[in-house]
DNA sequence: CGTGTGTCGTTCAACGTTGAACGAGAGGAC
DNA sequence: GTCCTCTCGTTCAACGTTGAACGACACACG
């Protein structure tokens, strides 16, 4: 009734455990009529290899962790689906957490997932900076997601969020907005991204020789629906009048265009609406939403490369981009 | 520079690996001050339990499987997100994997998650039937998300599906549709939650004297946004002229709803639509989306209960449900 | 005939932890 | 003084696996 383990194998065909090991990973000198033989025990018995007394000799587990802050979030849904899938490819697979974007959730998932080992972790902090991570003892390999100011030990993954978010407001001025709204500032929090994104915004204004208008820089809370719908409101009730929007993500952008709907706005005709992340709903809105499409699948490769990196191998590393053009951003000069 | 182990911590206090465990686990007898001077030392080395032995000792790893579809898709990312939490709050790590819905992966997956070992594994199974896990050798607890034609000797969780479709199509008459479509009908492959909901669906037009046109029942490859605007191209191309449109899931609401608006179709004025899964998404599409709500609480609770119960309760388990309304179905009644 | 070289399989020990069994000493009861 | 109980801590073995080291046997070479 319990589990059989290599010994019960061995004995079944009469050689040593560890023979029957050979067999299993490949591993060793097994004649063809032999390795044979113990094939067919192991289908009879049902064997499966017992992974902890494995990961306890080896000190591999054959696992890595994933820490996002909500799963909830179509992006980081799609983050987690495409990581899921290539580590499947690896044969690896994927233990997942949620920080709700809790500083000391992060830190203490940096430190270890509760008392799981892991091969790896992949974090995707929002509110950790690199100061926390100076403390950390412990020596799983850690690989960041996103940007981080300030120099770091670990390697980091990102899009290049200033050149991504630059050119998706190039993409607005382009088709001829000259009042463009950002939605996704962050005044109190160390959310990097978002100051990142706003000085990408900033750059495209002023390389195009158009002044800041600070009231037109619109923060938000965090990063749902309901914050850019919140922002949208705001734009509307206090006159602003942008004739395009840069939302710092696409759940922002939706939230707004709810938002502009509600209110009789019409979008893109009375204002264009870009966002960032090019989620799968994005494609569905009414109308579709223009947005800068990280390369996900580049994204999380590098991840799991540099997770499994020996040496590690520190620093930045950054992934491609487009812009993803659709009807939010069917301008009249189009 | 390896890391610490009970070993470490027992000589540098002087006493036994054993009673450092005893200390860590509050097991035994050991004197205040002897607890004291092990903790202390506990923190000064950074201990941290070796999950791989703990594990290949007790037998419990402390981390459970899910398995579903695909995690890209807002209500199975919701589910996740929601077992996560759960299951934190039990100590309790999860373990995603993807299956897309293929049958000898939801199989594979049934017998074991790669070499990893866990504690139990929840499957929301697309393909899988039944039969199909008569011959399950591995003894690792399993509960199924979603209902079963026939009976199975392990736990199910699920909303009453029938009755849940039942209770959305009455909304749809109760507002004063008609002809009232329904999307998500699969003529192929076991899935036997759309055979269920389209159960739902006749019985609450009989109920209401309402002869069922077969031709309003609109069959889909999956339950994607692209599966329900494609069906719904279909009704606005055969002239059905529908004034409901029941669809199986949010997605395929979300996607249908896209294609009438491309058409010109005004929800709900021309055509109200109701979904099934109440995904965030859905709040904040535009018209904003009147679906069937799941408890995904109790869902997920109900289902870690199960897979830690010993011993095992076969058998159906429902949860709730309720209709949340919205403005995809503000008929001219309202 | 000794000395390599290659093939095939074995035994041994160890990974870090914890249940079981076993003292050792103190205190009380008879 | 003997027996019992209680407290506090120890030693031992085992969970299932695999790297390292070690035969044993066959064949070829000088």
């Amino acid at each position: 009734m319990a589990r059989p383990t290599l010994k019960d194998v061995a004995d079944r065909v009469g050689v040593s455990a560890k023979t029957v090991s050979n067999v299993v990973n490949g591993t060793g000198w097994v004649t063809a009529e032999l390795r044979e033989r113990v094939q067919v025990a192991l289908v009879e018995v049902g064997y499966r290899p017992n992974a902890a007394a494995r990961q306890l000799r080896s000190g591999r587990s054959g696992m890595i962790a994933l820490a996002v802050p909500e799963l909830s979030q179509p992006y980081f849904a799609e983050l987690a689906a495409s990581l899921v899938r290539e580590a499947q490819g690896r044969m690896i697979t994927v233990l997942v957490n949620q920080t709700d974007g809790l500083a000391d959730v992060e830190r203490k998932i940096s430190e270890g997932i509760g008392a799981t080992a892991v091969d790896g972790i992949i974090l995707s902090p929002l509110a950790l900076s690199a100061s926390d991570l100076e403390g950390r003892r412990d020596g799983t390999p850690l690989v960041l997601l996103g940007e981080h100011i300030g120099t770091s030990t670990f390697p980091h993954v990102t899009v290049d969020n200033t050149a991504a978010a630059k050119a998706a407001t190039q993409h607005l001025l382009s088709i001829g907005c000259r009042r463009i709204a950002a939605i996704g500032a962050q005044d109190h929090g160390p959310n990097e991204t978002a100051l990142l994104r706003l000085a990408g915004y900033r750059a495209a204004l002023e390389e195009a020789g158009i002044p800041v208008d600070e009231s037109l820089i619109l923060p938000v809370d965090g990063f749902h629906r309901a914050d850019g719908a919140r922002a949208a409101r705001t734009i509307l009730s206090s006159g602003l009048r942008p004739d395009g929007i840069f939302a710092f993500n696409d759940l922002l952008a939706l939230g707004a265009m709810h938002a502009l709907a509600a209110a009789g706005v019409g979008v893109p005709d009375d204002v264009a609406v870009i966002g960032f992340d090019d989620i799968e709903e994005g494609q569905y809105s009414t109308p579709t939403l223009s947005s800068v499409s990280p390369n996900t699948g580049e994204l999380v490769a590098t991840a799991i490369d540099l997770l499994l990196a020996q040496p590690p191998e520190p620093g930045m590393h950054t992934v491609g981009f487009t812009i993803t053009h659709r009807a939010s951003t069917k301008g009249p000069a189009q």
